[in-house]
DNA sequence: AATTTCAGCAACCGCGATGAA
DNA sequence: TTTCATCGCGGTTGCTGAAAT
C-alpha cells in the first residue's frame, strides 16, 4: 500500500501553480515577515526548486531557501524534504529483511535514536526507520508477539551480564540495559495477592531488580517486548465502552456479584495500593533507582509502545523506561545471583518501617519502589489484614490511614470474592472452566511467542505475519533457551505450582477481573492468567496480565 | 455499493543543542 | 555571559488508499 506519489499529486496541482507562486491557499501556514509559508505535501515544482537551490548553494542555511528561491516553505520544512526525499542516494521502497533485522538490532542497542540508526542504514532516513518501527510495534502488539525477538533479548541480557561482570557501562551498552528494562516484569495485582498464600512456601525472594510499579502502572501496554497487547488507548476505550455493559453504570451485575462501582473501587484501591510502597531497602532517594512515583503524565511510551532506550531514567524526568531501574547492577543477574531470603527481607521491612508515613495516596512516594518491596509489603499487608480482620478499625491508630484503608479495602474485596465460594463469575464461567477453556500455553515450554494470543483470542486479533527477519523457529528456540534467565521462571515455575492457595486466589481474582473487563477483554485476560498458572511461562501473566490491569484501572479514565 | 476501519507514510511541531553575535 | 538564530532529533498528527464490514 503506497501513498499516491508526489508526482501524480503534483500533476493535479501544477495547473494551479502556473499562477500561484507555489502557495496553496488551503495550506498556508506560518507567517514570517508577512510571507505566508505553505504547509502540507510538497509538489514536484517545489521539489525542483529546492533541488536546484541545494545544487547551487549546498545544504544548510535552510531558512535562506525561501529568501533566495522564492519557495514558500520554512527552512525546517525544506530541510526535512531534502533529507527525507530529495537528497541523492536515498533508497526507495520497503525495507529488506536484512534491513529489518538490522533495525531491530539497532533499536535494541540504541532505543529510539532514529538518526543514529539511520546512519547504519545507508539510503534510509530516520523518519523511515521511525515509521517502520512504530508500525512494527503496532503489528506486534496486535499479534501478541514480542517486540524484540528473544535472540536479541538474550544477546542483550548476556551482554548486560558481561557488562556487569566487567563493571563497565559504556554509552552504547546502556541501550542493552534499556532493552532489558523494556523487558519489564510486569506483575498484576493478582500476583501480589497470591504471594500471601505462597509466602510460606516461598523459599526465596529472588533478588529482583527494582521495578517501578508506578511506571508499570503508567506505562501502559506494550513497553515490554514480551507484553504485546493492543495499545492501551484502545484498551481504555474498550474498557470505557465495556462499562456500558452494565446498565446504570454502578448497578449490580446480577447473581449477587457486587456492583461494578464497588468492584471498580476495590480494584482501584488494590492497584493503587500495590504501588504505594516506600522501600526500607531503598530508602535513599538518591539511590540507584531514583525514579520517583507520582509523575503521572509524561510517559510517551504509550504511543510508541517501547520505551526510549536512550538513557537511564532518573527522577521524574521521563517515565518511559518501564521498570528495571538498576541497569548497572542486577540486570544481568537473573537466575545467577543468590537470591535474598524472603524472611530476611521481610524482617528487614518490618524492622525498618517505611519512613515518613509511607503510603502516599497519590502514589508519589518520596522513596523508590521496587517489585521486591511491593511484594514484601503486599505480603505484610495481607498477612496483617488477615490476622486482624476482625479488628480493622482499631488498627487505624497504629498505621497510616492509607495503609489501613487499603487493607480494609483489600479485605472487603477478598471477603467478597471469597464469599462467592466457588469462583464462578456472573457470566457463569468458573475459574476452572476458564483455565480449561483457555490453556494455550502448554507445560512443555511453549511460550507466548510460539503461540501468540492472536490465535487464542476469540477471533478479534489478526494473526501476525511472520517477521521476515526473525522466523518463528528462531523465536521458539531462543525463547526456550531464554526461559530460565527470565525472572518469571523464578516467580512461577516452582513455588507457584506448589501453592494451591495461589491458584485459588488467582482464579478468583482472574475471574473477577475478567468480569470487570467485559466479554471481549475477559477472554484476553483469562487466557493470560491461565497461561501463567498452567505453565512455567509466568511471563504471560506477568506482562500481559499486568497490562490488563492498567486497562482496568486507568484511574484517570474512570468516570 | 457505501461506509467504516486500518495501515502506511509524509509532514509538522516542540524542544534541546549548538554556535555566532 | 547572554541572547538569538539555526539545526537536528524525536514525537505526533493528518492524509490517503486498501481492506473489512
Amino acid at each position: 500500500m503506497t501513498r499516491k506519489t508526489d508526482e501524480s499529486e503534483d500533476e493535479m496541482l501544477s495547473t494551479d501553480q502556473a499562477e500561484s507562486p507555489l502557495i496553496n491557499e488551503s495550506n498556508e501556514g506560518s507567517y514570517g515577515e508577512g510571507v505566508v509559508m505553505k504547509k502540507g505535501p510538497w509538489t514536484s515544482a517545489e521539489d525542483s526548486i529546492l533541488v536546484d537551490y541545494v545544487k547551487k548553494h549546498g545544504e544548510g542555511n535552510w531558512n535562506a531557501v525561501q529568501k533566495h528561491s522564492g519557495l514558500f516553505r520554512c527552512g525546517k520544512s525544506c530541510r526535512l524534504r531534502w533529507a527525507n526525499h530529495l537528497r541523492p542516494n536515498l533508497k526507495k521502497g520497503s525495507f529488506t529483511a536484512e534491513e529489518e533485522r538490522l533495525i531491530i538490532e539497532l533499536h535494541a542497542k540504541m532505543g529510539n535514536k532514529w538518526a543514529q540508526m539511520a546512519a547504519h542504514l545507508p539510503g534510509r532516513t530516520d523518519n523511515e526507520i521511525k515509521n517502520y518501527w512504530n508500525t512494527r510495534i503496532k503489528r506486534r502488539q496486535r499479534a501478541g508477539l514480542p517486540l524484540y525477538p528473544p535472540e536479541v533479548c538474550l544477546q542483550a541480557l548476556q551482554e548486560s551480564q558481561h557488562d556487569q561482570n566487567t563493571g563497565g557501562v559504556n554509552g552504547e551498552d546502556r541501550g542493552h540495559h534499556d532493552l532489558l528494562q523494556t523487558n519489564s516484569f510486569e506483575i498484576p495485582d493478582v500476583m501480589f495477592d497470591s504471594l500471601t498464600t505462597n509466602q510460606g512456601i516461598l523459599p526465596y525472594v529472588p533478588e529482583l531488580p527494582d521495578i517501578s510499579a508506578s511506571n508499570m502502572l503508567l506505562k501502559g501496554v506494550g513497553s515490554s517486548p514480551y507484553c504485546t497487547l493492543p495499545p492501551i488507548l484502545t484498551r481504555q476505550k474498550r474498557f470505557r465502552e465495556s462499562t456500558d455493559l452494565f446498565p446504570g453504570s454502578g448497578g449490580s451485575f446480577g447473581n449477587g456479584f457486587h456492583s461494578f462501582e464497588q468492584f471498580r473501587d476495590d480494584t482501584r484501591h488494590k492497584v493503587a495500593r500495590s504501588f504505594r510502597f516506600s522501600s526500607p531497602l531503598d530508602s535513599d532517594p538518591t539511590a540507584k533507582n531514583s525514579l520517583s512515583f507520582g509523575v503521572i503524565q509524561g510517559s510517551h511510551s504509550l504511543s510508541n509502545g517501547n520505551s526510549s532506550a536512550s538513557e537511564p531514567t532518573y527522577g521524574a524526568l521521563k517515565l518511559e523506561l518501564p521498570s528495571l531501574q538498576y541497569p548497572e547492577t542486577d540486570l544481568g543477574s537473573w537466575g545467577t545471583s543468590l537470591p535474598r531470603p524472603l524472611l530476611e527481607s521481610v524482617d528487614a521491612f518490618i524492622q525498618s518501617p517505611p519512613p515518613g508515613g509511607t503510603f502516599e495516596t497519590d502514589c508519589s512516594s518520596p522513596c523508590n519502589s521496587g517489585l521486591l518491596d511491593a511484594l514484601l509489603h503486599e505480603a505484610k499487608t495481607l498477612r496483617s489484614a488477615k490476622n486482624h480482620s476482625s479488628d480493622k478499625s482499631s488498627n487505624s491508630s497504629s498505621a497510616t490511614p492509607g495503609d489501613v484503608a487499603d487493607s480494609s479495602t483489600l479485605n472487603i474485596c477478598e471477603t467478597e470474592l471469597e464469599d462467592c465460594g466457588d469462583p464462578i463469575s456472573p457470566y457463569g464461567h468458573s475459574a476452572t472452566s476458564i483455565f480449561s477453556e483457555c490453556t494455550p500455553i502448554s507445560a512443555s515450554g511453549s511460550s507466548l511467542d510460539e503461540k501468540p494470543p492472536a490465535e487464542t483470542f476469540t477471533g478479534v486479533v489478526k494473526s501476525e505475519p511472520v517477521d521476515p527477519a526473525w522466523t518463528l523457529d528462531m523465536e521458539i528456540e531462543s525463547t526456550t533457551r531464554f526461559n530460565y534467565t527470565r525472572p518469571d521462571a523464578l516467580l512461577s515455575a516452582d513455588w507457584l505450582q506448589q501453592g494451591s492457595g495461589y491458584i485459588k486466589d488467582q482464579s478468583i481474582m482472574t475471574d473477577a477481573i475478567a468480569t470487570l473487563l467485559g466479554d471481549d477483554l475477559a477472554s484476553d485476560y483469562k487466557y493470560i492468567a491461565s497461561g501463567t498458572s498452567n505453565s512455567s511461562q509466568g511471563w504471560g501473566l506477568n506482562s500481559c496480565g499486568w497490562n490488563n490491569m492498567p486497562a482496568v484501572c486507568q484511574m484517570s479514565d474512570l468516570p
